[in-house]
DNA sequence: TGCAAATATGAACAACTATTCATATAATAT
DNA sequence: ATATTATATGAATAGTTGTTCATATTTGCA
């Protein structure tokens, strides 16, 4: 892990598109309902409206913070009528996401 | 991985920790040195003020940094005279960073 | 063409935060 | 005691960002 300073900055830009309430509750919507015994998780697809109720935030915030979880590379998009579909795009979110947890859930012990 | 709002509060606040630039350079000055081959890395400890000259930023700026990163868990501190040693706290920064990194990689193949 | 449903967008505001500067504290040695 | 080294702290500021509100765009349908 050879790290100079173009590196910390795209790190930077990841790390803060995953630090946020609201685009976690996204992410985290988006890989429910998946079984992670399951070696070959099959892709969840939820559409704007359907993740807006889920998570109880408004349709604009929602569409906003898709649009940066998509521009980050965290998620992608499928148009289907006027629906747009949503998903996670690679296996680094649902890393990211189950060892962030696993650190919050160890710092509980500490408390 | 069941994550509730106050699982959701946690995981923003660790990320939001994790995404800063100045604390990156902090944590991969720490993480550095380690032979990733050693299935059991010691540890690095540094002091303020080598990690201050390490990644070219003022020692109050580091100070802040460091603070913000032990009250986090990500670093612990150890007195020795008038030096303080800091060094990674657990296994989870490193994960995390790793996990990141390969993200950025990743991307740079679509760009 | 007109209407409804789904999503996106832009502006505006409030809240947060990274950095700097100056200063304080603590430990050590002379 | 005084000086020096190492680190921490508090205030102030400038830049960033999450959210809301209103509105625009796109698609499907009667």
């Amino acid at each position: 892990m050879y790290i100079n300073d173009n590196v910390i900055n795209k790190m930077q830009d990841t790390l803060k598109i995953a630090a946020d309430g609201t685009r976690l509750k996204i992410l985290s919507c988006l890989l429910n309902e998946l079984d992670v015994s399951d070696s070959h998780p099959h892709l969840i697809e939820k559409c704007v409206n359907d993740i807006s109720l889920q998570i109880g935030s408004s349709q604009s915030l929602v569409s906003h913070q898709l649009k940066v979880l998509k521009d980050g590379g965290f998620v992608k998009a499928r148009k289907e009528g006027t629906k747009i579909y949503y998903s996670l795009k690679d296996e680094h979110v649902r890393q990211i996401m189950q060892i962030t947890y696993e650190h919050v859930l160890e710092d509980d012990d500490n408390d």
